[in-house]
DNA sequence: AGCACGCCGACT
DNA sequence: GTCGGCGTGCTC
């Protein structure tokens, strides 16, 4: 037997895996994710290495192959156990185990950033010169180069990186002249703590009844060993944060450790100040903004024990800690925590995994669960603990307006009569207000109203984009090209985009309420760094009266002025063309109601739509999610999909389409066989979007009730890509339910 | 990263 | 010829 083993990670020339023999004695320890001893090299010096795969094939000439040394039982555990956890994530989510490793191993890369090397003159200045004669006499070219820049900078020196990259200076020379006392090498090991200081210990904490109620149970279970996954279910503004800060607490006084995930850092600034006041320096903070080796110190930190509560993305969860105990996943619900890049793994279940192997609970919360994580809390496959009141105050009205009849009395405008009316009020009460449109900003296709022809992307088959530019542009790829101004196809003026964006809903607030102050917050407003903090702070200090906005207003912010919302078009991600549609309709209207009446006085909503009797509108307008969840379940086991079954969407791309419609005949042909093992197969057919960058797409959708058959259909198609000459240039890629 | 190999100018 | 130094490529 053969195992592949990665060297060091740190080091980017070696960052492939190496093939070693494990000798017999040593066959039934050595497994995925363990540490070894291998001779490297024609020294053959001992290198510690980790067991990335086992085989039985020899890739290279079997005699070149060399045994493994010995197993280390010792050493730090944790990077074996993400190691372990990469060969899990390839098994389960489909990617090669380089993709896996390098989600898990945000290391590599830029480990010199780690270790700052400052060479100086060890030597007087005179003296230094009469070295550099004698050299330039050796014609010893690189030691005069390196000599000449030390003597050209002051006693600071000079950082190796410069040197090797300005002086073409090699390692070599460094040694060679440190060796003659030439020269000093300092190293220092430099990581920036992005935590702010802020006192610790400020906040008062004092749980409501529920909250108590809700934090005791977890304490009780957590510590008589319970590792069921916890399900914290609490209506908006019920005080879900306070709650993990209890469960935290509880359970780093034990001494162990606690990750806490959340969406979108940039949209929860305000939730992780709460656990910096709470906790100090205990806790640090994986930013989406920091460059990988700022990230590697993070890591770095966790695995010293000098922190012990990270919060960050879903990155976060691979944090190396030594004894974790505890897995917070707040706004469970979020689409944000499914990666999109292979492996494309799910954080909930990722998360389960990892307690699972570190003996850890994990406490998932919402005010509006995925119907995956309630499906199993009903299930009984988690607890459930609810907060079904709000912490101060009460739940706004929520008046739906159909905008079918305020269309035939006469309105053209994008508000109700309600909603003028409402706005009007607040302004004079001076309070404020949220508008959200269900929609990204600007985005509209160019089409022609005289021939109906729509502007496409020539390499993506989709429409394309009108910017503020004037340009045209194509979101996949980024294909741009000038606007037009007459119609390809039949040459009418009568072409432009179509608008409904956040921009035009501020223009239109402005001119009906010219005496109100409007923030807009879009992909537009937000581009700079720190774009999202910005707008909420000035919105925060009420520097504006409404805001406008996509998305992104309606996450988790907590605004107790803000007393009315306005939905403006419900219905607009009710038709996206996915299984899921309703459900994140339902989601992002609780989210948007849930941001009024947060304060003193009680909130109201408006929901203008053109559907007011779709399930999800109406259950999101009663704010009643069990309503919500009784009808999406229904609907989801009749037409069978997740959570009631498991599905495995396969994606086959090729630049060239007559190898990819023969590989798809192809695999017509060979399926069905499959389907004896209670799988079920719809496909091949044309992607959604057929041609992407220059890639074209045929998906394969795959369901079965056992997660397990669908990850061996997953097995299979790999074995059969990588053998078959057949699917030479065929891309594979896998995505689950 | 560390090590060896091959190349090149300088020195005895 | 030989020696010291440099750059490159490989490591299962």
């Amino acid at each position: 037997m053969y195992a592949d083993i990665i060297v060091d990670i740190s080091q980017e020339q070696l960052d492939k895996t190496f093939q070693y023999r494990i000798p017999p004695e040593l066959e039934n320890e050595v497994q995925i994710g363990v540490m070894v001893q291998i001779p490297f090299g024609r020294g053959n010096r001992l290198l510690t290495g980790y067991v990335i795969g086992i085989g039985s094939t020899p890739k290279i000439p079997a005699e070149k192959i060399k045994d493994i040394d010995s197993v280390s039982q010792s050493g730090i555990q944790a990077v074996g156990r993400m190691i372990q956890l990469a060969a899990w994530l390839k098994k389960q989510y489909g990617s090669t185990m380089n993709q896996a490793l390098k989600t898990v191993l945000p290391v590599k890369e830029k480990v010199r950033q780690k270790e700052k090397k400052t060479v100086r003159l060890a030597v007087s200045k005179e003296k230094a010169a009469e070295y550099l004669a004698l050299y330039e006499k050796k014609n010893a070219v690189a030691r005069v180069r390196l000599l000449k820049a030390l003597c050209k900078t002051d006693e600071n020196g000079l950082d190796t990186a410069v040197l090797k990259e300005q002086y073409q200076i090699t390692t070599q020379t460094i040694q060679a002249l440190e060796k003659q006392n030439v020269i000093t090498v300092e190293t220092q090991e430099l990581y920036r703590n992005p935590v702010r200081e802020t006192a610790p210990g400020q906040e008062r904490l004092i749980l409501n009844e529920a909250q108590q109620k809700a934090v005791t149970q977890f304490c009780t279970q957590f510590d008589a060993g319970e590792r069921k996954p916890w399900l914290l279910y609490g209506v908006t503004g019920s005080g879900k944060t306070l709650c993990y800060i209890e469960m935290i607490q509880h359970v780093t006084a034990q001494g162990k450790q606690a990750i806490v995930l959340i969406p979108e850092i940039a949209l929860t600034f305000q939730t992780v100040q709460r656990f910096y006041r709470r906790f100090g320096s205990q806790v640090s903070v994986l930013h989406s903004r920091m460059s990988k080796g700022e990230r590697y110190d993070q890591f770095l930190r966790a695995m010293r024990g000098e922190i012990s509560i990270m919060i960050g993305p879903r990155s976060a969860l691979f944090t190396p800690f030594t004894n974790l105990g505890l897995i917070i996943m707040d706004e469970e619900h979020e689409g944000a925590y499914k990666s999109e890049q292979a492996p494309r793994y799910h954080a909930r279940e990722t998360a389960v995994h990892i307690a699972k192997m570190c003996g850890a609970g994990v406490v998932f919360g919402s005010a509006t669960p995925s119907v995956e994580a309630f499906y199993r809390a009903k299930k009984n496959e988690y607890t459930l603990l609810e907060l079904p009141r709000r912490a101060s105050g009460t739940l706004p009205a929520v008046y739906t307006v159909d905008l079918r009849e305020e269309l035939k009395c006469g309105n053209r405008s994008v508000f109700s009569r309600r909603l003028q009316e409402l706005i009007q009020r607040r302004l004079a009460a001076k309070e404020q207000i949220i508008l959200f449109l269900n929609k990204r900003g600007y985005a509209g296709f160019v089409s022609c109203r005289m021939c109906g022809h729509v502007l496409k992307c020539p390499h993506c088959d989709i429409s394309l984009t009108e910017h503020k530019n004037g340009k045209m542009v194509c979101h996949y790829c980024g294909y741009e090209q000038p606007r037009v101004t007459r119609c390809p196809v039949c040459g009418s003026k009568y072409i432009s985009g179509f608008r409904a964006g956040t921009q035009q809903i501020e223009e239109a607030v402005k001119k009906m309420y010219p005496q109100a102050r409007v923030l807009r917050m879009d992909m537009d407003t937000t581009a700079g760094k720190e774009g999202h903090e910005k707008i909420l702070a000035a919105f925060s200090a009420q520097e504006a009266d409404i805001l406008v906005g996509t998305q992104m207003i309606v996450k988790g912010h907590d605004f107790p002025n803000v007393t009315l919302v306005g939905v403006l078009a419900a219905d607009m991600s009710l038709y996206a063309g996915d299984y899921r549609a309703a459900e994140r309709t339902f989601e992002l209207l609780t989210q948007a109601a849930g941001r009024a009446g947060r304060g003193r006085q009680a909130g109201e909503v408006v929901i203008q739509t053109y559907t007011p009797q779709h399930y999800s509108i109406a259950a999101a307008a009663a704010q009643n999610y069990e309503q919500f969840y009784e009808e999406e379940i229904a609907f989801r086991s009749i037409m069978d999909y997740p959570p009631v079954c498991n599905m495995l969407m396969v994606t086959l791309s090729s630049k060239n389409e007559e190898q990819l419609l023969a590989a798809c005949t192809f695999l017509k042909e060979v399926i069905p066989e499959w389907k004896k093992e209670q799988v079920r197969i719809t496909g091949p057919v044309a992607a959604g979007v057929y041609k992407r960058n220059d890639y074209y797409n045929q998906v394969v959708y795959l369901k079965a009730t056992a997660y397990e058959k669908l990850t061996a259909c997953k097995d299979r198609l790999e074995t059969l890509c990588r053998e078959n000459t057949l699917f030479r240039s065929i891309g594979l890629q896998f995505d689950f339910n």
